[in-house]
DNA sequence: ATGCAAGTTAAAGTGCGCTTCAAGTCAACC
DNA sequence: GGTTGACTTGAAGCGCACTTTAACTTGCAT
């Protein structure tokens, strides 16, 4: 498939996948002309970056850990990264909770309100990572 | 007290505080000579803030969230960005079941795993917002 | 064969969230 | 009252993830 589908398909612009492919991210097989042509497998990992860049990775991140170098992947930096979204999973329901509280809540401030505090006080005790 | 004090407690750099007061998401209350003061509960206001970055917002987006213009605050831009935040949860929890299965998962590539191309499949399905 | 829409490149530009720098002010201690 | 080190400002710089631009090439329909 030349550029133009991948863009009609995935919703990307050419610039994103032409900057990807620089970046390493994904690779087009074969050029006709100067045309890049991509094989259909490019979708998957388009959907794959697109949602490790919502879930927060940076490109480099997905190129270490799903662009296998060696002859297998890094089990360990996956599990790695595994772990890490656990603790933002925790980090995004607390925030998550707080809001649907501070939306309901009647105190004038929420930095007046105990509930919302506490949340907070909370929060801090993941801090550090 | 101080922004010295401020940086301590807090482990913020003096710039980011007078950056973020520049975007009027913290206010010092006063200077002596030309040194800011801050009131303690600027403490809360920054851990707020520090929890909003990392699950995704914007400091403009926690300048409209955070800080009140009117009389009393959005109720329905908070309720809204905290389904915002349910959705990112379902898709960090969907990665991070990827992740933990890829670590484990002994095919060749993880594109060749029907399991990871099932939970990819799944996530294209949230990807409209 | 020719025209042109769609593709190509390298380089510069953008927005966000800060950080760094240079030059200046001044509170506090001696 | 002089030094000094913490603070101030405005402006420029930076890294990331792209986007835009300008100049060029080329597959494909006519």
């Amino acid at each position: 498939m030349d550029i133009a589908e991948v863009v009609n398909t995935s919703g990307l612009p050419a610039s994103t996948l032409r900057y990807y492919e620089d970046k390493g991210l994904i690779k087009s097989n074969g050029r006709v002309g100067l045309r890049r042509q991509f094989s259909a497998n490019v979708l998957e990992r388009l959907a794959l970056i697109k949602l490790g860049s919502r879930v927060g990775f940076s490109l480099d991140e997905m190129l270490a850990m799903f662009t296998a170098d060696g002859p297998d992947i890094d089990r360990e930096l996956l599990s790695a990264k595994a772990e890490e979204l656990d603790g933002k999973i925790r980090e995004l329901t607390l925030m998550r909770d707080g809001l649907r509280h501070a939306a309901a809540c009647r105190a004038p401030s929420h930095f007046e309100c105990p509930k919302f505090l506490r949340i907070l006080r909370f929060a801090q005790r993941w801090r550090d990572r």
